[in-house]
DNA sequence: AAAGTATTTGTGAACGTTCACAAATTAGCA
DNA sequence: TGCTAATTTGTGAACGTTCACAAATACTTT
């Protein structure tokens, strides 16, 4: 274990020659210090390599500098993309990001992240896991009169939210295909504890229905491209006719295209496919992804600020901010070979 | 500003009625407290919502428990993975991770990133930004005496070292294409201030030399589906001939295979390609691509190792750990059509 | 029942910093 | 020069925890 003390204010004010008061001011900016003293404290900090324990300051200060994050899947494009915005516009501000990864969005796994967070005393916390089964008033105990704000769930008044409006999103993808004058139109959707998937899905059938349409099948995977590949064989095997299908992100979509392509259909003419999310890949693919764009670094940055100033007012009336996706149109969308009359 | 003052240790006891020493030893599971003092004690706990402080600890301990992390372009599948592999297994063993993400590779942005690890008191640095440019020297000095392990950079020995071989997984991916009769092979790089880019040259051209030919076009990208598209795109208006081509990575890879079914190749029989990483829609483009597997996750973990036992025993000679990548064939490869006699 | 040992509990100091003051120095001005 | 005001510096206490002891209590054993 280590022994090598570090060094301490006091070291550098042994060596300037001033007191350690002197030296924290120096540290702190405080402007009443003499150029004399600042230059001689300058330098000891300099000779010793001394930097100022977060710890320490946070104890005397009441006041962490890091803002706890509770975050899922990260690997995927989505919430990586949205914590590393986090993470920028956090140290810009002079917070420091401590970021729990939750394998699972149990309670459980959701409580013991939010503990640990707790212990170090972040002074608020993003909950950026978004899903169904948990109660927000749960979480909001959990959190005790910590601030926070959650992310990509369903608004609701009166909490601090922010979030992408995923069922607007499902509407635009459908209308984009009724646009084109789809009739049968499928969808692949992510597990149904994501609010993101539930929206999705409500905006697809409210479209739909507004149109006076059936839905056609609908299958849930699990965001992967493979899981997406699994889904589009399963839907293609049970016969049931449509020529649209609405995939609730690129990654499964991508996967979709490719079970299309080895089943032999041309596209866009025989399929048209819609995704979520616009990843980077999106325009590279055969063909290139019709899908709805987030703005995860809007989403973050948001967030962020609105946890802001809700550490600085606590008390003040907690308002929710939208999002919407915006619907980009490439080469995967087309109007259906058998044409209907509408 | 929060004047909520958290509840401490001396709250506990005052409700439970006992020392405050007796509450520390119960938060650490210390053996000698008894039956009915534990429940007392932990049903305060309980009753106050009380999380000890990690803060105080740390300085009451001089160990932080945290892990520093510094890491470059965690949006890309590759550091997004090994970053979440690493945190998982860092929360397995009782650490916390503290990431820094820089977002250029400059002395200037990683020595503030080491800066700001420093003052957090982390316990040991893994070093995740893989470059050129910096001598490992002066990052040992900017680490001072803090354990430091870099990762997949250039192996050095006496230095603490994890890596992928990145120059056997050129050579493996060229000398796959060699195997199938290519001669004429060409090669999407990524930035050259990266160690994997400069190695995986080095591979390539090694397994070129070793076959006695001369190496195709070679160009340089952004690791990005855009630049991998741009760089292909380039590449085929040279009109320099190849038949085979390594790109650096699976995203670039993507945009290169869109490039190329652009310029009407039918793939593989006209082109092969073969990528690197393995991301997860690998499996799914078309045609399915052959790449070369890197253990994200296993890199991961072992870096951590690693900087554990370097914490641990700080003196203990420094050793080298190296995984080499696996060649995954799938469809994207083929024997040339214009088959030449070897 | 007494003495000794094992177990459990409590006390003071320390960790590295900031805050609220008080003390010392410097500058300003008549 | 002398006095006041402004600037700069220093001191003690506090933040919430653990550590190294010392004190108190509970069990054995004879």
């Amino acid at each position: 274990m280590q022994k090598t003390k570090s060094t301490t204010i006091n070291d550098v004010a042994a060596l300037a020659g001033v007191s350690y008061q002197t030296v924290s001011r120096v540290i702190n900016q405080h402007p009443s210090v003499s150029p004399k003293a600042l230059e001689r404290v300058q330098k000891a900090i300099q000779a010793l390599n001394y930097h100022p324990s977060n710890a320490a300051r946070h104890l005397a200060t009441q006041r962490s500098g890091m803002i706890g994050v509770v975050s899922y899947g990260t690997v995927h494009y989505g919430p990586a993309r949205t914590l590393a915005s986090l993470e920028k516009a956090a140290h810009q501000i002079g917070y420091t990001l401590s970021n729990v990864n939750v394998s699972d969005l149990t309670f459980l796994q959701i409580s013991k992240a939010i503990q640990t967070l707790h212990r170090q005393r972040v002074d608020g916390v993003i909950l950026f896991a978004p899903l169904v089964e948990i109660a927000l008033s749960d979480l909001k105990q959990l959190c005790g009169d910590l601030p926070m704000v959650i992310t990509a769930a369903e608004p609701q008044p009166g909490h601090a939210v922010t979030s992408v409006d995923q069922f607007t999103g499902g509407r635009l993808g459908a209308q984009h295909l009724l646009g084109l004058g789809h009739q049968k139109i499928a969808f692949i959707n992510g597990p149904l504890d994501w609010y993101a998937a539930l929206l999705r899905q409500q905006g697809w059938l409210s479209a739909l229905q507004q149109a006076g349409l059936q839905p056609s099948a609908e299958i849930q995977s699990d965001w992967t491209p493979k899981g997406g590949y699994n889904a589009m064989s399963e839907l293609l095997k049970t016969k049931k006719p449509f020529t649209g299908v609405l995939v609730a992100n690129d990654q499964m979509a991508l996967g979709a295209l490719h079970a299309l392509h080895e089943h032999g259909f041309e596209l866009p003419q025989d399929m048209s496919v819609v995704g979520f999310d616009d990843i980077p890949e999106s325009a590279f693919l055969e063909p290139p992804l019709t899908t709805l764009h987030q703005n995860f670094s809007a989403l973050a940055q948001r967030s962020l600020e609105q946890l802001i100033t809700l550490i600085q007012h606590p008390k003040q009336l907690q308002h929710v901010m939208v999002l919407v996706p915006e619907l980009i149109i490439r080469s995967s969308t087309a109007v259906p070979k058998t044409r209907s009359i509408s």
